[in-house]
RNA sequence: CGGGGCGUAGCUCAGCCUGGUAGAGCGCUUGCUUUGGGAGCAAGAAGUCGUCAGUUCGAAUCUGGCCGCCCCGACCA
């Protein structure tokens, strides 16, 4: 029988219930007994481990080398920087006794008892900012020591009220970047530097296009000086921070106490940075290209690119078709895309075609092969486009398709970003009144970014995030945004649009 | 931490009001028929009904405590 679409609800009946069908779905992850925790499983992985690959090279590529610090933090690090240590107080786990005691209970089983209570707490780190501070401090003596460029691969731990798969668990993979600087233009260059990592990496890896610029004083990374972020609009047309680069002053040198002999020989505070980007880009991506059938991967990050199917009708010719299939995947396994192999996989599995082939269509795979005996004959192969209908099919010659293939996973690659950034464009008005502004995030408006001249307080900013629930997500650095204009609330001049928009 | 809801098979849930000893769909196993677009039929495996106590001849069902989870708010990548 078929169904209207693979996935219920659909986007438009309830977008946050159709989410999560999808991970389900495409099985990429569940939740775990772990309150708030997640088990991501292999093809939520596979994203995973591709993001970060690419991520690493380019990380690599502007001088940045690998580090791993302790998952513990001792507590009074994180007393060392009051903003820093009361931004992140309501969502610590914290680690008090170091062994446990076995206690035999009246029924015949064992309970085990915490003991061993530590003189100072640990907390498992929310970030790395202390910890790497601390051992920043040991290993910067001279500005010859500098700039000090470190990103580490990690788990973190945020005691989150209310999580979410991938877009807001408990604990959640990531990078941090942490780096020192001699100069305060050297540490901004490089915030900036890696904002552009960012911007680049979700553009062109991930097919996601976004607005780079900059945090209001409220919105900040807590201890920054400045927060550069990225946002992109999901298709219910909410904000999402998919990567957040900050300059951090002196604050953190201070507090850790990162200090160097100059060139003048004085002593002085280093500028330092953190940059991260976690697995809620696994969420992002679900997001911004899912459909009601389910997830959309990208080429360049999907975790396979091409999924050959055999098509095996008949007993006597299913080894010939298998292995026609095979061969044809070896083959497509000696080109590239991306700089990386083409990731191919042939599905032998014994289940019937069409089960096999939404499988696939819900796990998103850019394209689907179909190879039976028909086009063993007729030197053909079924080829399906994940971004087109789950029932556009078309059968080419093969030998055109090998020469093809890397153009049309390019294809698609363009097409989702295509389709994103009109979504996205198609969704984003320039508004000048307050009337217009809460018609359009009024229940029945049609939401989505509003760009505003602003030049309102702190206060007002609250106002608003309290009233209405739309933040400004950022201060855009194009300069497309750059006009003359009145705020819209306070009548101020203003020389700049920012984007307003409800997030997550 | 406030407000609401729920714990029954691997998953989603019915049964509870009106107590009588365990059900459905999906998934899983086996067989047959199907297979170029989410198959059909048949047979089968699978649950100390969250937990502890109380009421009762008898509790998934009624009462109370405890534990856990989900949703809505405040917090947040």
């Amino acid at each position: 029988m078929s169904q209207a679409s693979a996935i219920s609800p659909t986007r438009e009946k309830d977008f946050p219930e159709w989410y999560q069908q999808v991970v389900r779905a495409a099985d990429m992850a569940e939740n775990s007994e772990v309150r708030g925790c997640m088990v991501i499983k292999p093809w939520g992985y596979g994203l995973w481990e591709n993001i970060q690959k690419q991520l690493d090279v380019k990380f690599k590529e502007t001088g940045h080398v690998n580090a791993y610090f302790p998952l513990l933090i001792p507590l009074s690090y994180l007393e060392k920087e009051a903003q820093h240590a009361e931004g992140f107080a309501t969502e610590c786990a914290v680690v008090t006794h170091h062994r446990l005691e076995a206690q035999k209970q009246p029924d015949g089983t064992t309970k085990m008892i915490p003991s061993g209570k530590l003189e100072e707490p640990y907390v498992i780190r929310p970030t790395s900012e202390t910890i790497i501070g601390a051992a920043f401090a040991r290993w910067v003596q001279s500005y010859r020591d500098l700039p000090l460029l470190i990103n580490q691969w990690a788990n973190v731990m945020r005691w989150e009220m209310r999580p979410r798969l991938f877009l807001r668990t408990a604990e959640f993979l990531w990078q941090e970047g942490h780096t020192a600087h001699e100069t305060e233009e050297e540490a901004v260059e490089e915030t900036k530097l890696m904002h552009r990592v960012y911007t680049d990496f979700l553009c062109n890896h991930l097919a996601i296009p976004v607005i780079p610029g900059v945090k209001t004083e409220n919105e900040r990374f807590p201890g920054a000086v400045d927060t550069y972020t990225v946002e992109a609009m999901v298709q219910d047309k909410k904000a999402i921070q998919a990567g957040t680069s900050h300059y951090l002053g002196q604050n953190f040198a201070k507090a850790a106490n990162i200090q160097f002999l100059g060139r003048d020989n004085t002593r002085q505070f280093a500028h330092t940075t953190s940059w991260g980007m976690s697995t809620r880009l696994i969420g992002t991506l679900i997001m911004a290209h899912g459909d009601d059938d389910g997830v959309i991967m990208p080429p360049r990050v999907a975790p396979s690119q091409i999924v050959i199917l055999p098509i095996t009708p008949k007993p006597d010719t299913r080894q010939e078709v298998v292995d026609a299939c095979e061969a044809l995947a070896k083959t497509l396994r000696a080109q590239s895309f991306g700089g990386e192999p083409l990731r191919v996989h042939v599905d032998k599995r014994d289940l019937q075609g069409g089960a096999k082939n939404w499988e696939w269509i819900k796990k998103g795979v850019p394209l689907r092969i179909e190879m039976g005996p028909r086009d063993i004959t007729s030197r053909s192969v079924a080829v399906c486009r994940r971004d087109l209908g789950p029932k556009a099919k078309e059968f080419v010659p093969k030998e055109d398709f090998l020469q093809n293939v890397t153009e049309l996973l390019q294809e698609i690659q363009d097409s989702l970003l295509k389709r994103a950034t009109e979504m996205r464009d198609a969704n984003m008005k320039k508004l000048e009144t307050l009337e217009e502004f809460q018609a359009f995030f009024a229940e029945e408006g049609p939401g989505g970014f509003a760009l505003m001249h602003w030049a309102g307080s702190n206060e007002e900013e609250d106002k608003i995030a309290k009233d209405m629930k739309v933040t400004i997500r950022c201060v855009p650095l194009s300069d497309e945004f750059a006009e003359e204009g009145k705020c819209f609330l306070t009548g101020k001049p203003s020389q700049k649009r920012v984007v307003f928009a409800k997030s997550y």
